[in-house]
DNA sequence: GTGTGTCAAGCAGAG
DNA sequence: CTCTGCTTGACACAC
């Protein structure tokens, strides 16, 4: 059992998410910004090895308008030695990583320009994970895309486009369980037209549910990956935030929520990715709380004190970013 | 330096 | 019709 959040450490001082505007696009700004995304991401993987967090989910800006046609630039082979050694540091370190390509992958979509672009998309970033070396237990993970007022035809859909991904991309893509459209019921009937895996997501199943008790849709999601083609299954955890909008996370993990979730695992292995607005600070109790289950393995040694954290309280208050190069 | 309108992309639902 | 939320704020220009 792993513990990962997704895209950002707010305790660091960089982010893989640099990127510019379309209008302002040249190849000169793409490396710039591709250099400086895969330096930071480098630098997260090491800083949540030091910690114990061996799952993360990584941004899609890592490689701005990757999948834009504006975007001719070469850089999976310019980047190609970056990719392959963070890469490596994945395996060697044992890390799990995944992708959720954001809301404008729509597969089912009726308009097939939404449709190829939202494959072009996958391929960006499944051969980022390509360039990588990672094999199909990294994932893309997804939602099944719109309702169009027929659920059955939506969902057969996107069991059309989907035979039709090419393979390295199909072999990635996992589907999630969403709050409002698609139940872990459609994705079942999905995974039965496709084989494709459900990535369950707790909160989103509290949210929108066919009465399955939260131990029963663990397992019934858990079977449908493929344990050595698909690796442990992975799932996204959150909990309502109290007095707030329905499918409003927390900012903070509740760790008696966490814990009686737990209760219902009976023994599944999964990996956990904490939708949780503090991210890493949120993922380090869930490691901690699940050390004192006996759940993960025992801490690691440090090898030297986090990075950046706790802040320097010497430091001028408030500098969440280190300020960027002044040029007095 | 700070404030803020806007940014490639889809869809559903609230108001 | 407009606005919001969704996995993640940051760019770019006005002042």
């Amino acid at each position: 059992m792993k513990i990962g959040y997704p895209c950002v450490n707010e305790a660091m001082d960089c982010s893989a998410a640099n990127t510019f505007r379309l209008a302002s696009y040249s190849d000169e700004r793409l490396i710039t910004a591709v250099s400086a995304n895969l330096a930071c991401l480098r630098r997260m993987l090491e800083w949540n090895v030091s910690q114990g967090l061996l799952f993360f989910r990584m941004g899609s800006g890592i490689v701005p308008f990757g999948s834009h046609e504006i975007n001719t630039f070469p850089w999976q082979t310019h980047f190609a030695a970056e990719f392959r050694a963070i890469g490596d540091y994945i395996k060697a370190n044992d890390l799990r990583v995944s992708f959720h390509p954001d809301q404008f992958v729509v597969l089912n979509s009726p308009s097939p320009d939404i449709v190829r672009r939202s494959i072009q998309e996958l391929v960006y970033q499944g051969s980022m994970q390509d360039l990588m070396g990672l094999d199909g237990t990294a994932k893309l993970q997804i939602h099944v895309g719109g309702l169009y007022g027929e659920r059955e035809l939506a969902i057969s859909r996107f069991a059309q486009v989907h035979a039709t991904l090419p393979e390295v991309v199909k072999a990635r893509v996992v589907v999630e369980n969403d709050d409002r459209l698609f139940s872990l019921r459609d994705c079942l009937h999905l995974h039965e037209l496709t084989g494709v895996p459900i990535l369950f997501d707790n909160f989103h199943h509290e949210c929108l549910n066919h009465g399955e008790p939260m131990a029963e849709a663990l397992r019934l999601a858990a079977g449908t990956w493929h344990p050595t083609a698909d690796g442990v299954p992975m799932m996204d955890y959150s909990s309502q935030a109290l007095g707030e909008r329905k499918g409003k996370h927390t900012d903070d993990l509740v760790d008696d929520s966490f814990r009686e979730f737990l209760t219902h695992l009976h023994g599944l292995d999964f990996d956990i990715m904490l939708e949780i607005k503090n991210k890493e600070a949120s993922a380090l109790r869930a490691v901690a709380i699940l050390r004192e289950r006996g759940l993960s393995a025992p801490a690691p040694n440090l090898p030297e004190p986090p990075l950046n954290l706790p802040p320097d309280p010497n430091a001028p208050a408030k500098a969440k970013r280190a300020p960027k190069k002044v040029v007095s």
